[in-house]
DNA sequence: ACGAATTTGTGCGTATGTATT
DNA sequence: CAATACATACGCACAAATTCG
């Protein structure tokens, strides 16, 4: 039952007619060796020809997958000296009783923005009505959102709110950038988180373009509804957050 | 400010040249329709030219899309007939301070099953140490587990032991293919959740392998912490859920 | 029972993208 | 940069199974 266990840095055959193209698919291991420690954070990347046989491939086809993280901002090449590893930490979002984006952030990025996508009144399909707590088909306010931390797009949800208790909202989000200060506006002091739902996906079309991501790019997911201290239900969201530049935390405490 | 916002079944164009080929950006937009609503679980899918003409693409690719759905067990085929949404909801994992694989799956999955790919016991790098409280260097039990739900695979976890105080581990865990049984036959009768961190990524061959997932698909991962009751560090683990078969609830209380 | 319409399954020729040498 | 091999995507045509009037 013991058996043998793979090296950390083995070669693992890359799959030819997988629907990925290997430029790709070596891109996201190079990615995902940032990110597990295998290459080091600000350090140089071992040369392509090293590169091309460890992962059992011609080096045009690494140059590809190196020419793809340059665009992306993941890599730096610089003629003669080598590949470098951008440094580009990890954003921690947690997620808890009390979870506010910029709050959230504190300490990790300098300065984080809101902007409003485009918003409407619509009615409430049958998920949404039911975490609000309205009846099916009531109007409900749709806001669709992206945050920015330090001028890297970081998130874009979808929030509904109900459309006659939250009818300025729209407004006091486009004037602030932020939840919180719009609820302010809104009557609505202090809010809670009643529950989060993470789940994964590949970004669709729309979300790649605006988180300024590159097709395949990841996305967490979290489905959540906020309370006010009644236990009213103000609040029910989707929100998608770039996999590669955020980690969850689950807050036990608070 | 206020804009038109998308209707839900909108056309949006399929990137071409990205790496990443039409029929499977088509395959994930099925599979992220049907968790969305879009098309009906259990219902009909459109027939393949209504498809195509939605995509902008040829029915050879949606044919193409379709044909990796139904490998991976998410549609049906009948010739003439059409193509069906197979009934397959996601199994919801609780995340929180009581956080165990069997007791979280209860009512939703008839049985499970914990099975041991792999041990061995191996120098802690930097974060292991770090995380159980031991010096950089010293003997950990590596543990690498298959989580199964009505045989159907669920999760991909390694986690590491101190080697001295759970030497143990590897043969309790063959034996009972669960870790809360393992730990009783070390003498820790309860154990707690200390951290949970969530991130996303896409599967490498191996655990595409172990997961009986195809290429391109996403895991969730979690990288966690356990404690005794005294609060001593006693596992860390990192486990990789199949996105699509799994979603995490973040559990506020407990 | 029959034929028309609908829908999936199959074949082939061509153009383009990807990967190696 | 060129030559080559394979994967991907398209367009057209037709076969096979099912449904329905």
């Amino acid at each position: 039952m013991t058996e043998t266990i793979e090296a950390p840095g083995s070669v693992t055959a890359m799959e030819r007619g997988s629907g990925v193209a290997l430029w790709r698919q070596i891109a996201d291991r190079i990615r995902q060796g940032i990110a597990e420690g295998t290459f080091e954070e600000g350090g140089r990347l071992p040369p392509e020809i090293a590169l091309a046989e460890r992962f059992g491939v011609n080096r045009h086809t690494v140059r590809g997958a190196i020419a793809a993280l340059v665009q992306e901002g993941v890599l730096r090449a610089e003629q003669g000296r080598g590949t470098f590893v951008q440094h580009a930490p990890r954003i921690s979002y947690a997620l808890g009783r009390y979870t506010r984006f910029s709050a959230n952030l504190q300490g990790q990025v300098r300065e984080t923005k809101g902007r409003l996508l485009a918003s409407a009144v619509v009615p409430a399909d049958s998920r949404t009505a039911g975490a609000l707590g309205l009846d099916a088909g009531a109007s409900v306010l749709r806001l669709d959102t992206l945050s920015e931390a330090d001028g890297h797009p970081v998130s874009r949800a979808t929030s509904w709110f109900d459309a006659i208790r939250f009818s300025g909202m729209e407004d006091a989000y486009a004037k602030t950038g932020s939840i919180t200060a719009a609820f302010a506006r809104c009557g609505i002091d202090d809010y809670m988180r009643r529950s989060t739902v993470v789940s994964a996906r590949h970004a669709d079309a729309t979300v790649l373009a605006d988180l300024s991501l590159s097709a395949g790019a990841i996305v967490l997911v979290t489905v959540a509804i906020n309370e006010d201290p009644e236990g009213r239900a103000i609040q029910f969201s989707e929100t998608l957050f770039a996999a590669d530049r955020v980690e969850l935390v689950v807050a036990e405490g608070l």
